[in-house]
RNA sequence: UCCUCAGUAGCUCAGUUGGUUAGAGCAUCUGACUGUUAAUCAGAGGGUCACUGGUUCAAGUCCAGUCUGAGGAGCCA
């Protein structure tokens, strides 16, 4: 029965000569008793079905509702109305499933993010979300066909783990020990997890790299793309406690070659669905214009989504390093006008409104910012050579995306044994428990290097969506896990 | 976690100096119309003013606390 289905999508590509088709979906809106715009989600476009009367009785016509699933057979034929090119002449309509106008959410009119994120379960059906997760779907699929094409493994790393190895913020702990204060005790008093499942304290991943690793020693070139979780209390729209990230770890690659590859990898799978999702973003490009004009004229972003899009995918990233970047801010007419609330020298991390006065007011493109100080970033990052004391730096990079932030955090991995071990010390990392990481600078250690990029923010910026909450289907966030 | 703002009809909002029966647009329902495009026109129904407590003759309005949401900061991807 349902075999005979023909999508939307392909059905508007039809020359109209009275063909008949079946359609099925969902009613938009039912205009004049006779007009029904029907939305399959298959693209953001509607087909209409015109509803001859007498056609239908007045029970069935008063099920015909916004958010009722229907059945449509009928000919394909042009359209006489302004809005469309063609149509479907209805000649039998079922109701699959009936929504009660009275009680349905959605309503024909324009209804704010905040409130859709409400009834999440029901946002997919809107022309706003319908975009945004066919184009998400497309990442998904471009970031595949990217790494597959130039051989890379997919490697599924743990969503279990046993260390918060990297320091990445609070983890979400696992366990099967009760919690109302039964679960068994050490001496000391503090929580015995040698009773727990695992035998030891286990929590859930904040990154797949250490073991991206350990793959990328084997089989040279493997990218991760799954689940993260982090207990961070942050509250901003930026940040998710669940959320996706690409990991990309590639032996015999240094600090250039892996910002070679991640600025390939952004530029390859934007132009993917610039080349696949022209209608989807074309809707998004029009909705972010009215957004804007409802701003200030000093508050509005200089560039629409497509043309911002095409400024990236066009050209060539800046690329400085930690010192130039700090340079150009101590020179900027904002730090003479003391517009920064925070101070800037060389050593600093540098805050939202340093690496937002690069971005978007020095070089208004995204930038490659490298060779951070060592002192502020992460134990695994290979410690640049020749460097004076105190002014050590790592071969890490970032990338800045303009209205985002950081979108991407690399670095060249600490391949020497002794300079990792030394470092590990430093951060008070346990060397026991991290003993099988150690075991790839051991056993044939080579000069790698690889990148995380969070996908949430990657979806943020293709479709121009201020809030990461509404790139993810089902958004959880401190005090909000719904659905 | 910190700072700022907000919470009034299904949605988006107005509600004056504390004062009598809390309003509008859209949505919904009923009717009319029948080539509409967020259809149009006429009418109707719809409220625990987030919650708890306080001040007062009187609180949607003032005060305190709590909860929730938004924006910004921090942390980060």
């Amino acid at each position: 029965m349902f075999s005979k289905r023909i999508k939307v999508k392909e059905l508007l590509q039809l020359t109209p000569n009275e063909q008949e088709v079946t359609v099925m979906g969902w009613v938009r809106t039912f205009r004049n008793n006779q007009f029904i715009a029907l939305n399959d989600g298959s693209t953001n476009n509607n087909i209409q079905i015109v509803v001859a009367l007498g056609l239908l009785d007045d029970a069935t016509l008063k099920r015909i509702t916004t958010g009722a699933a229907i059945k449509v057979i009928g000919n394909v034929i042009p359209s006489v109305g302004k809005g469309q090119s063609l149509e479907i002449k209805a000649n039998s309509i079922e109701i699959l499933g009936d929504s009660d106008a009275e009680k349905y959410p959605l309503q024909p009119k324009k209804h704010s993010l905040e409130f859709l994120r409400e009834i999440a379960h029901l946002r997919f059906r809107t022309n706003t979300f319908g975009a945004v997760f066919r184009i998400r779907h497309a990442l998904t699929f471009a970031i595949h066909q990217f790494f597959n094409d130039k051989g890379f493994l997919n490697i599924h790393t743990p969503i279990i783990t046993a260390s918060d190895a990297e320091g990445a913020g609070e983890t979400f702990r696992v366990t099967t020990l009760p919690i109302d204060g039964t679960a068994p005790r050490n001496a000391d008093g503090s929580i015995n997890f040698n009773e727990d499942f695992f035998g030891k304290s286990t929590n859930l991943t904040v990154s797949g790299q250490l073991e991206g690793e350990l793959a990328a020693t084997a089989f040279g070139n493997i990218y991760t793309f799954g689940p993260t979780f982090r207990a961070e209390n942050s509250n901003t729209t930026r940040h998710l406690a669940e959320f996706w990230m690409i990991e990309p770890e590639m032996a015999f690659y240094d600090i250039e070659d892996n910002m070679d590859l991640a600025e390939e990898f952004i530029q390859y799978i934007i132009s993917y669905v610039m080349e696949h999702n022209k209608e989807d973003l074309t809707f998004l490009d029009a909705r972010l214009a009215e957004e804007e004009k409802q701003k200030p004229q000093n508050e509005r972003q200089e560039f629409g989504l497509i043309e911002k899009l095409k400024f990236v995918v066009e050209n060539k990233f800046e690329r400085i390093t930690y010192t130039q970047a700090i340079d150009i801010l101590l020179n900027s007419p904002a730090y003479k006008k003391k517009k920064f609330k925070y101070d800037v020298k060389w050593g600093i991390d540098m805050q939202s409104e340093h690496e937002r006065y690069l971005v978007e007011k020095h070089f208004k493109k995204p930038v490659i910012v490298s060779n951070y100080p060592a002192a502020i970033k992460a134990f695994y990052m290979r410690l640049n050579d020749g460097e004076e004391a105190g002014k050590e730096t790592v071969a890490a990079m970032d990338i800045l995306a303009p209205g985002i932030g950081e979108i991407v955090g690399g670095s060249q991995r600490e391949e020497r044994y002794d300079v990792l071990l030394k470092r590990m010390q430093q951060f008070n990392i346990p060397l026991q428990e991290m003993n099988w990481y150690l075991d790839s600078r051991r056993f044939g250690t080579v000069p790698h290097a690889g990148f995380g990029l969070g996908f949430e923010r990657m979806v943020q910026f293709v479709t121009g969506m201020t809030n990461i909450r509404d790139v993810i289907p089902f958004a959880r966030t401190p005090k909000n896990c719904e659905f």
